[in-house]
DNA sequence: GTCTATGCAAACTGTTTGCAATTTA
DNA sequence: TAAATTGCAAACAGTTTGCATAGAC
């Protein structure tokens, strides 16, 4: 993640808060703490992980529950996505960084990320040839990382 | 699907079954038709949608366990692959073509396949140059049809 | 006649939702 | 203090599994 436009998190949690006042909305500190995990983790998260270092790293009491909620309320502010890798749970991100897809080690389930420009352009053409109005894209390799191999 | 190899359902049943025997395994009826289901749709279907098809097109009786079971086993046998769209279902097509990706209407749903030789050739590189050892990829467009638009 | 595959229903897993209690602005 | 957010537990949906029965070789 170190190509991500490394923003402050202090600027980052205040832009939030005013998208929130801005829709008539309430902060939390769950929401607080949700983010900061995000913000400052480098990993894909899934719903009980992100629970489970709220609790523990900030002793901050939250319900999965909750979790959920905030994260369908991120990704309509477009601020977190998701992604699976094929077992049907969703590992959650900031989409803070530019487009980028992954790599899954099918070994140890490693992700690692990477942002390719001919990718990018080809999606745009195989979406014209095939009259799509073009929205997004999921580019997930699957292989063996170098240390399992 | 036109560009799919086109074998005979009959060559391709023969073939299933020679596998089964020498694996020791049984065949049944409802493994004949799940797989014909399979081999004679164009669509991405849900285990739901192949056990309504096999009961009302075909009058077989069978669980859903046994279509998620027979899925399972396809996938051991590299036959059937799945694809995820967003939503957390299963849809499943048997793997006789060679690789291809999808674009994903994101109004009405439909799903068209497309294969591109660029991105083929890309992936690999992405691949090497982060050192992995190449399995697979799967890559969804997502965008709007030429008829939603 | 074995031994595998099936159907059913119950179990499981990740996710969502209703609701009373809490917290925020 | 009015309104939104929370935690809990129950509900949900898709998928898996145990087991007795049916069916294939």
């Amino acid at each position: 993640m170190e190509e991500r436009y490394k923003i402050e998190f202090t600027t980052f949690l205040k832009n939030f808060k005013s998208h929130l006042s801005k829709h008539g909305l309430k902060n939390s500190i769950q929401k607080d703490y949700i983010l900061k995990i995000l913000f400052f983790s480098n990993e894909h998260l899934t719903a009980e992980q992100i629970t489970e270092k709220v609790r523990n790293e900030y002793k901050v009491d939250v319900g999965i529950a909750t979790v959920y909620r905030t994260m369908k309320f991120f990704e309509d502010m477009d601020i977190v996505n998701f992604l699976d890798i094929g077992d049907g749970i969703k590992r959650y991100e900031l989409s803070l960084s530019l487009h980028h897809d992954h790599l899954v080690c099918t070994e140890c389930g490693k992700i690692l990320e990477f942002a390719d420009e001919l990718i990018e352009e080809q999606q745009k053409i195989v979406a014209k040839s095939n009259n799509f109005n073009l929205e997004d894209h999921v580019m997930t390799i699957y292989g063996i990382c170098e240390n399992c191999q």
